[in-house]
DNA sequence: CCATATATCTGACTATAGTCAGGAAAAACA
DNA sequence: TGTTTTTCCTGACTATAGTCAGATATATGG
């Protein structure tokens, strides 16, 4: 192999080329960049001001002249956090939302174009753009609770499903249909659902739900391939034992295949025994934890 | 497959932060960007002025003043061009070396941190970033002659073995010890050498030697993986027999390896036709081509 | 209650990037 | 040869990003 480190700098060219000429197409529209970098952070449900600062790295003084330069011409509206009166909460009018979603389809239109141009290996592109993309966040991950009826949630488990039928032999597509009807247990009381988040897209997902009093499942557990590598299934797991810790569990099981290797090996490896089988096909190995 | 565009996007947002992160640590050496990215840009033995402001995109007006700014510095020196004289050069001053080798350093520092943030998927990382970059700068390839001793052909070729070894059974990998006796005859007046520059990593070579009479033989054609699935091999195959026709060949041969199937497609398309052995192994396929 | 810290805002300021019009010198063209 | 085009330069200008100090209101911890 040619020099890494030549290579990674030919990569930071053609990108900061590729990110320049992204920024300029934010233009065109009237608005300087750093307002529209403001703009396309405040969600229309509102958003923290502090939150897109620290984001963003502006100065204080900065933002407070983008928000009004954003209010001025009608596309957000900024109110008192009633939690804490000396922040502030941004939240888009119908005009600022009409004018992100414009924005929006402009870095729609660029990115489908980028793929495009890949042409045979848009596949291999997109995997490497994920990859990189989760090694430059990856100290900005965060693992927050999640609703198991939600979009995020399912396209996890659809992952995690093609994952085990394309690893594990006994595993057929019919036996993981989507919509799940069992998704109300991995709420609150008795349940929980985890979603680890770089930037806006989801990496892994974990959920428990109640088996037996004391004892609870841990289930689907499953990490994109681009966030492998980097101990993230060692910090869900260790997310969610401490979840059914907080909901007063005293024992965790779970049930998996021999064929998902280095899962079993993580288990091992951090306090799970072999038990007894409790379930059936697919799963053919069965282990326990104490709390 | 979550929504590719949205994971572009993020890869977007994870990769302009790294870069305002990168363009700012060319700061702190009390010099504004624009005139660290022309700075950059002077080769020692000096380059075209126009160039650098074609590359970088700036105004004429901006340009000259950055070079008013690096000469009052005493980084640069212009003069003009003789071929051209309305046209400037610009040459490195020893002390704009010295600055130049220190921006480097920076840019090498920081490439290095990011290399080995990735752990065991480094490879992985530098693959990716080579697919993106390759992809990116696909318009901007660049196939010029090439001196077959310098280190960038050396580079090519020594990778070429490596893939041969890696897909030939029957190469081993002192069938091909580096440097080459025979590099003279891929020169001028009778032979050729051609690489494709992708920015200034050298992407894809082939060369031409004389073989016998009106008859050249064409000579370890390589792609780079990241290159590959764009018409490449077939570009460089074109190149090198124009070039073989400026030199007054009629005839142009090869020998190659069945294992090297999409190679041998390549050729079969483009009018090459078999013919009987003409060298012994690890060659098992020879093939004939009129001008 | 007070002292201190935090979040935001405002006004004044600087630095940098970038634009534009016009001029001088050289090259290209007819 | 004269005209047009190209290349670079200069000065004047604008826009944007970013910094800094101080003011105000609120929260936090004693």
């Amino acid at each position: 192999m040619l020099d890494a480190v030549a290579r990674l700098r030919r990569f930071n060219r053609a990108v900061t080329r590729e990110a320049g000429a992204l920024d300029t197409s934010f233009l065109g529209r009237g608005r300087p960049l750093g307002a529209v970098r403001v703009l396309v952070m405040v969600r229309p449900e509102g958003t923290d001001v502090a939150l897109i600062r620290d984001r963003l790295g502006l100065d204080s003084g900065l933002m407070s002249r983008f928000l009004r330069s954003l209010e001025r011409e009608g596309l957000i509206e900024t109110a008192t956090d009633p939690a804490d009166r000396r922040r502030r909460i941004a939240r888009l009018t119908p005009a600022g939302e009409a004018e992100v979603a414009a924005y929006d389809a402009i870095g729609h239109a660029r990115a489908a174009r980028l793929i495009a141009r890949a042409g045979t290996r848009a596949n291999e592109l997109v995997a490497a753009m994920d990859l990189i993309a989760t090694l430059l966040n990856r100290d900005q991950l965060e693992i927050r609770p999640a609703d198991p009826d939600s979009l995020e949630v399912t396209a996890c488990w659809q992952a995690y499903f093609d994952e085990l039928v394309a690893r594990v032999p006994a595993a057929r597509p019919d036996m993981f249909a989507l919509p799940d009807p069992g998704a109300a247990s991995y709420r609150a009381p008795r349940g929980a659902c985890l979603v680890a988040w770089s930037d806006d897209l989801p990496v892994a997902c974990v959920a428990l739900r109640p088996l037996d009093g004391p004892t609870a499942e841990v289930k689907r557990l499953w990490v994109d391939a681009s966030a492998r590598g980097q101990g993230l299934a060692r910090r869900m797991m260790s997310a969610i034992e401490n979840e059914a810790r907080q909901l007063g569990y005293q024992w965790l099981r779970l049930d998996t295949n021999s064929a998902l290797s280095e899962a079993i090996a993580l288990y091992r490896a951090t306090g799970w025994t072999d038990i007894a089988p409790y379930t059936g096909a697919p799963a053919d190995v069965w282990m326990e934890k104490p709390l």
